[in-house]
Order: C-alpha cells, then sequence, then structure tokens
RNA sequence: GAGCCAUUAGCUCAGUCGGUAGAGCACCGGACUUUUAAUCCGGGUGUCCCGCGUUCGAAUCGCGGAUGGCUCACCA
C-alpha cells in the first residue's frame, strides 16, 4: 500500500514522465527500447590504447551514453563501457538526418550500440565519428549529476548500480576486490592447497566465538545456523585425508554492524597438515606480500595516508611481552583473582567473574592493539581464549597461536591445531561453561568433531585471513562498506 | 545498544531574525557542423525525512520517531 502510493507519486515527477512518453513513442515508431545482442569489435579503452594503428579504422562499440553536447547539425556524446570512455562524434551529413535526429533526442543514461570510423578530433580527443546506432536499452530514470556524481552515502551503498555506472573508482576498488581473491586462489592452488566447500547450514555453529544466525528447514523442521566459521568442516577434512585444503566464502555472524564488520563477510582458511603455527606465519606474510605486489604494484602500500611495509618477515611479540611493553604490566603466570585486580588498577572494566586469559584479552585490546599499525604477529594468545589452539609446549597455559595486526586491525588468525581429542573435548566443556554462564559466544560442544579427532588428525598449521580487511587495505578503503558491493543496509 | 551530527528539486548543495524556498548540473523549448563541466536565449520541475506541538504564521523553535554517517560498546 505504501509502496504503491510511492509509485504513484514517482509516476507523477516530471523527469521520469518524459522518459516513459519518450518510451510510448519508440513504440510507436515500430522501434524496440530494449535492444538485442550487440556484437562489439572493441572496447572505449583498446581504441584509446591502441589509436595509433586504428586510426582511420571501423569499429563497433557499446555502452552507456553518459553526456551530450550538442551543436545543431553535429554533436558529441560520452560513450562509457565496461573499460573506459570514448567519445562519439555525431554528425548529420555522415550519419543522415532521421537518425541524427533520432541519435539527439537519446537521453543520457541509454545505452546503445554504434558503429563507425576512429579518428581524432581538432583538439586532439580520440573519439568515433558514428555511421549507425541502435538503441539497446532505454533508460527511464536520470543519473546522477555528472560532475558531483552520487555522495550520498545511504544512496550509493543501497543503489550501488547507481554508483558504479557513476563513480568510477568505486568500479576499480570491486576490480581490484576481484584480483586479490584471483591472486590468492593462485597462490594457493600453485603450492598445492585444494578449494573445498564445507556448509553453511550447520546444525552446529562452531569453529569462533560469535553469535550465530539461526534460520529453520521446513521439510525437516528443524533449525539451522548459519556457520560462524568453516573451521571445524576442514579440519574433518585433514582427518579424512586432504593435507592441503582451504576455502573461501562467507562466515555469517549475528553481531553489531561497524566500519569494520558486517553480518556476512569473507574468510579464507587455510589448513596444512603436519605443519604447525611457524609454517603458517610465513605462508601469511608471503600471501599478504604476493597479493600486494600483484594487486598494487609494491609491498610497500599506502593505506589512509601512512605507509604500511609488507615486505617479510614481519616480527613476531608474545602477547604477555607486548602488554608489558605497551601497558607497563606483567601478567604472566597470574591467577584469576590477581589478574582482576591488576585490571582494577588500571581501571579496565572488566566483569567480575572474569577469568586470566579475558583480562589478558582485555589489557591487549586497550593498550597494545591501536598501536599497532605497521605488519606484526602477537603470539602466544591463553588457552582460554584459543579453545581449537595448541599448547604450547613449555607453558600449558598458552597456545601456539598468533594474530596478525595491521593498521590496528586483526586481519588474520591462526595456530597450530589442537589434535588431541581428549583435550579438545575438555576445552568444549569449558567453553559450555562459559555458555552456561550466560557467553552467548562462547564455543557449542561438537561431539561429531570429537569423535573425527578420536580417528587421528595429523599435526596442522591453519590460518583463517579476513578477506574484507584484506581488501580494505590494498584499496585504500577505510568502512568495509566500501569493499562491498551490497553491505548490509536497514530496509527503507 | 549509547552519544554527537545529518536529512531541502532527479543529483550536488545554499537558505539570514520564524513570514509557504533558491543555485549549479540534469530536464523541457529555441539557436549553433570539432565540442569536452561546450556556449547563448527562455522555462523551477518541491510531501523542505515523518508525526505531534508552540505560534497569527514553521524548512527554521520544542518533543517523539525513521534512516544514514562518525565515535564508543561487541566482534573478525
Amino acid at each position: 500500500m505504501e509502496e504503491q502510493l510511492e509509485e504513484q507519486r514517482e509516476e507523477l515527477n516530471e523527469l521520469l514522465a518524459i522518459r516513459r512518453s519518450k518510451l510510448q513513442a519508440l513504440y510507436e515508431a515500430g522501434i524496440d527500447p530494449f535492444g538485442e545482442k550487440f556484437e562489439r569489435t572493441h572496447y572505449a579503452q583498446d581504441i584509446i590504447d591502441n589509436f595509433d594503428s586504428l586510426e582511420g579504422q571501423k569499429t563497433v562499440i557499446a555502452g552507456r551514453l553518459m553526456s551530450f553536447r550538442t551543436h545543431g547539425k553535429a554533436s558529441f556524446s560520452d560513450l562509457m563501457d565496461s573499460s573506459g570512455r570514448i567519445q562519439l562524434y555525431l554528425r548529420i551529413d555522415t550519419m543522415g538526418e532521421e537518425a541524427y535526429r533520432f541519435a539527439t533526442e537519446l537521453d543520457i543514461g541509454d545505452i546503445v550500440g554504434v558503429s563507425g570510423t576512429i579518428f581524432r578530433t581538432k583538439r586532439g580527443q580520440i573519439s568515433v565519428e558514428v555511421e549507425t546506432l541502435k538503441l539497446l536499452a532505454k533508460s527511464l530514470r536520470p543519473l546522477p549529476d555528472k560532475w558531483h556524481g552520487l555522495k550520498d552515502v545511504d544512496l550509493r551503498y543501497r543503489q550501488r548500480y547507481v554508483d558504479l555506472i557513476v563513480n568510477p573508482e568505486v568500479r576499480e576498488v570491486f576490480r581490484k576486490r576481484s584480483k586479490i581473491i584471483q591472486c590468492l586462489r593462485e597462490f594457493l592452488n600453485e603450492r598445492g592447497f585444494i578449494e573445498v566447500e564445507t556448509p553453511m547450514l550447520n546444525t552446529i555453529a562452531g569453529g569462533a566465538n560469535a553469535r550465530p544466525f539461526v534460520t529453520h528447514h521446513n521439510a525437516l523442521d528443524m533449525d539451522l545456523y548459519m556457520r560462524i566459521a568453516p573451521e571445524l568442516y576442514l579440519k574433518r577434512l585433514l582427518v579424512g585425508g586432504f593435507d592441503k585444503v582451504y576455502e573461501i566464502g562467507k562466515n555469517f555472524r549475528n553481531e553489531g554492524i561497524s566500519t569494520k564488520h558486517n553480518p556476512e563477510y569473507t574468510s579464507c582458511e587455510i589448513y596444512q597438515a603436519y605443519g604447525d603455527a611457524n609454517d603458517m606465519m610465513k605462508l601469511t606474510e608471503e600471501i599478504f606480500a604476493h597479493i600486494a605486489q600483484e594487486v598494487v604494484g609494491s609491498t610497500k602500500i599506502v593505506f589512509q595516508g601512512q605507509e604500511i611495509d609488507l615486505t617479510p618477515p614481519w616480527p613476531r611479540k608474545p602477547m604477555l611481552e607486548a602488554i608489558r611493553e605497551y601497558a607497563g604490566v606483567d601478567l604472566t603466570g597470574l591467577t584469576d583473582e590477581q589478574a582482576r585486580q591488576l585490571a582494577k588498577e588500571k581501571r579496565l572494566a572488566v566483569p567480575e567473574n572474569a577469568t586470566y586469559g579475558q583480562i589478558v584479552e582485555e589489557f591487549f585490546d586497550e593498550f597494545v592493539e591501536p598501536r599497532l599499525i605497521q605488519p606484526i604477529f602477537i603470539t602466544d594468545h591463553t588457552v582460554e581464549v584459543s579453545p581449537l589452539a595448541k599448547r604450547k609446549k613449555d607453558n600449558p597455559n598458552l597456545t601456539d597461536r598468533f594474530e596478525p595486526f595491521i593498521v590496528t586491525w586483526e586481519v588474520a588468525n591462526g595456530f597450530t591445531e589442537l589434535n588431541d581429542p581428549i583435550d579438545q573435548e575438555e576445552r568444549f566443556r569449558k567453553q559450555m561453561e562459559q555458555r552456561d554462564k550466560g557467553d552467548e559466544e562462547a564455543h557449542m560442544m561438537d561431539s561429531d568433531f570429537i569423535r573425527a579427532l578420536e580417528y587421528g588428525m595429523p599435526p596442522a598449521g591453519g590460518l583463517g585471513i579476513g578477506i574484507d580487511r584484506l581488501v580494505m587495505l590494498l584499496t585504500d578503503s577505510p568502512s568495509i562498506r566500501d569493499v562491498l558491493l551490497f553491505p548490509h543496509m536497514r530496509p527503507r
């Protein structure tokens, strides 16, 4: 009802009404306003790049009309295709009166196919002198301001199609995103990793601390969770005998939305049997450096005005040492109570029943994380906050885990995988206790995963990379929404 | 979830002290056969985010709401 009213109101808008009447006129003239298959010989950018050899030759191109400069019996127009823009020169003498009139009555936004001759104007502009022109799609809505484009961020995200038409740098970001993911695939495939797909509809949402989305399967009449991480499935594959696997895909977390968080986001999880955290750190450095080199052209990149040097090797620092350095507090070997006391002294807000591990995290987040600009691996997380990571040989309270930080963001997470089913079951039990205490993000018990480990999982290193943040970093984008084609928005 | 800010024409934005709204682009009509933010002449196309209130009178002031942005909280 509301929507119908909205539509009726829009029908009244003069600009829309004019386009509709032009559409009607086309039908009445026997012209199909929505065209058909059209064979091209060139992209706009091809013509510009190879002008010297193409000058004087015929070409057939297609795209969207982005501007008109009419001069009576001759006109200029800019045609935009996926490669870029090229100027069209329309001349009544070349096209004939009827075709010329038809062309000049088109609108900005219309999609056309043209054939013509490649030439350069007096002013040096590479152009196509149009001989024939065919309407391939009538545009019924006006495009945003040709100079200012579309700036309203709300509209840019909601109507990304318009954003992509008028803001070419946006297209560039998503081209890079595609290239980054392609590079990552190639890199892993070349090293013998195989790409797999595991379920996104889970009966147990495992592999991470996060609140899941719940959905419902009608035929089975049962609730299912959208996955929060593929980890436990991928490790089952190590049990099954795949040595090197990875999965690139969406995870869904029912949590807050911010410039760094979208409810659905893309991760790449990588597992390597017979390896450990150390191998995965090396792999992380190599991946970041390789992709930066391929996509940006250097391992030194600029993010929001600061130069970031991704060249390996990256420094490594145990978390407790980092806290000692930046907060001036040594938390090594404290009891829960002692840790809580220290937190109080440093005016850190922690829950009454906070555990040692949680307090270490708190200190880290407060004092260390905001200072980590250049790439660094923070290692040796507490066992309490790392329920899937193997304990360190020399200290069972810590794990053989690492998180690389760049521009204060955690860009990945990896560890030597816990392959001891007895310890894993114990860790799950601890998590269940946390869950019972009201921690909705604590891990769920996954008995089948324990069963898998009981068959024997080779020692392994695992790594999860946040693809969106990697893309943000390499495209100099301050918000995750700038690297998601359709970021989550509340419906209007 | 909390705080701050924003919302005016299709787009980008002005709008003074409270007196029913304006520019550029786009659009419509006209001139113009090498322009490129083409130019020149003419035309303003509107639920001022929504609702309630104050007032003779609200885009403007107050309250409530919607959406978005930023910061914080949670998280990757």
